[in-house]
DNA sequence: GGCCGGCATTGACCCACATCAATTTGGATG
DNA sequence: CATCCAAATTGATGTGGGTCAATGCCGGCC
């Protein structure tokens, strides 16, 4: 089973109806402008668990998440991994201005994407430097994102990795407490994700469940129903 | 002892004799242009353990760092801490879109530094696109230096940790094997930055020193002696 | 509806690193 | 040169989370 599902295509890219846009990196362009993306945007779709690329391949192709989810993360020779980030419609992928990728993309979910040519992009932000203002912005709000999961890996404890994470994404998603909210990565991403094994993340859910500060009505969502014990639990 | 030491001035900076310019954000300029950059910065210097500025203040200057050594980090409010770097000449410090600084900065050595308004960059970037190109280019390699900073603390051993950070500093610095690397930081800021404690990395140093993995002719310099061997208890 | 297989949970035990506690070292100061 | 003190080293002991292993759960498939 090597062949990929619907990807594809080659097509033009038809933004007007593109629901990230207001959040990417086409948000930046007066409505009027944004026909010069789709004029070099390529749509492509990935099934769960593909990758979108590998960390060390020549990183020719930028990205722009359109739907689902994807994870970004680093392996070492032994296997070990860590997940960087996941990232959600509106984020930009592929930053970076070395050669090759220094990390690998997998989706998590069913995704979309618009693939962009690095080469193709970086003509565009020399007509519309408001493309690459924004794309400042974002690369500014991921590394301030860096900083707090450095802590988070340098200086927490497993109980306040599990919390900073659940209130990190219900305040990226909106979520408000009592509601409830997709998890859509396994326990084995999440670890990966807050440096801790599958069993330990395990433990926490089923810890800070037993103390009614979340519930899990089933194992792809989580609902806070606790904010205030949670955010102490997080530990700052 | 509150006052600052020779900090002061709101004189103008000369860029001409900038060591630091090459690296830097106004390396971006052509060497004809560097004096627009010069007549909004101002210079500024800073004693060893002195702040820069502290997590939560408003965000109005940023900074490029022209000597010396600073130190990014965050605090928790118990006082753990969790620093996310080092800063040396050339490094660009305060890229944030938020209000206010999101970690602290301290001087590590006596540094100095050139101030910008924040505002006063922002109009400048408009006018000097390649300003804001370079900008992009320093927030994706520290990017990038950031995601790999998450492995090392999600995944790494104590071992693993020492071996990447004395390779990645001589690597930054151009230093050869067999060559002394100066280490300006203590060993509570190494251990702050690598999230392991002040003995763990003191037994750390000492093991490595007699597997003569490295050399240490005092506590601020160590010569790396086998480099193979150094990469690979770096585990990657 | 029953079977299968991957993911998640739970339990028992272990170990790398944290913590607590002396020393030792070396740079600053008079 | 002696004194002082903060930083670093070294040693003894404790523990949070890793490892290994068994069991439970659920969704897909015949």
């Amino acid at each position: 089973m090597d062949r990929q599902a619907a990807n594809c295509c080659g097509a033009r890219a038809d933004c007007s109806g593109c629901e990230a846009r207001p959040l990417a990196l086409c948000g930046a362009l007066d409505p009027a402008d944004v026909m010069v993306m789709s004029s070099i945007a390529q749509p492509r779709k990935l099934a769960a668990g593909r990758q979108l690329f590998q960390e060390g391949d020549p990183a020719d192709d930028v990205f722009t998440l359109t739907e689902g989810m994807l994870k970004l993360y680093k392996l070492m020779p032994d296997g070990r991994r860590q997940i960087t980030g996941f990232m959600v419609p509106g984020d930009f992928i592929g930053l970076a201005y070395g050669q090759n990728y220094v990390y690998s993309a997998e989706a998590v979910t069913a995704t979309a994407a618009c693939r962009f040519k690095r080469s193709a992009l970086l003509a565009k932000m020399v007509e519309y430097p408001e493309l690459e203002h924004r794309l400042l912005s974002l690369a500014s709000n991921e590394l301030a994102a860096a900083q707090a999961q450095m802590l988070l890996l340098g200086r927490k404890s497993a109980r306040e990795r599990l919390a900073s994470f659940l209130l990190g994404i219900a305040e990226r998603r909106g979520i408000a407490e009592g509601e409830a909210m997709p998890l859509p990565m396994s326990r084995g991403d999440i670890a990966d994700f807050l440096g801790l094994t599958i069993e330990t993340v395990s433990r926490a859910f089923t810890i800070m469940r037993k103390e009614r500060l979340i519930a899990l009505p089933d194992k792809h969502s989580v609902t806070i129903t606790d904010g205030d014990a949670l955010r102490d639990a997080a530990g700052d």
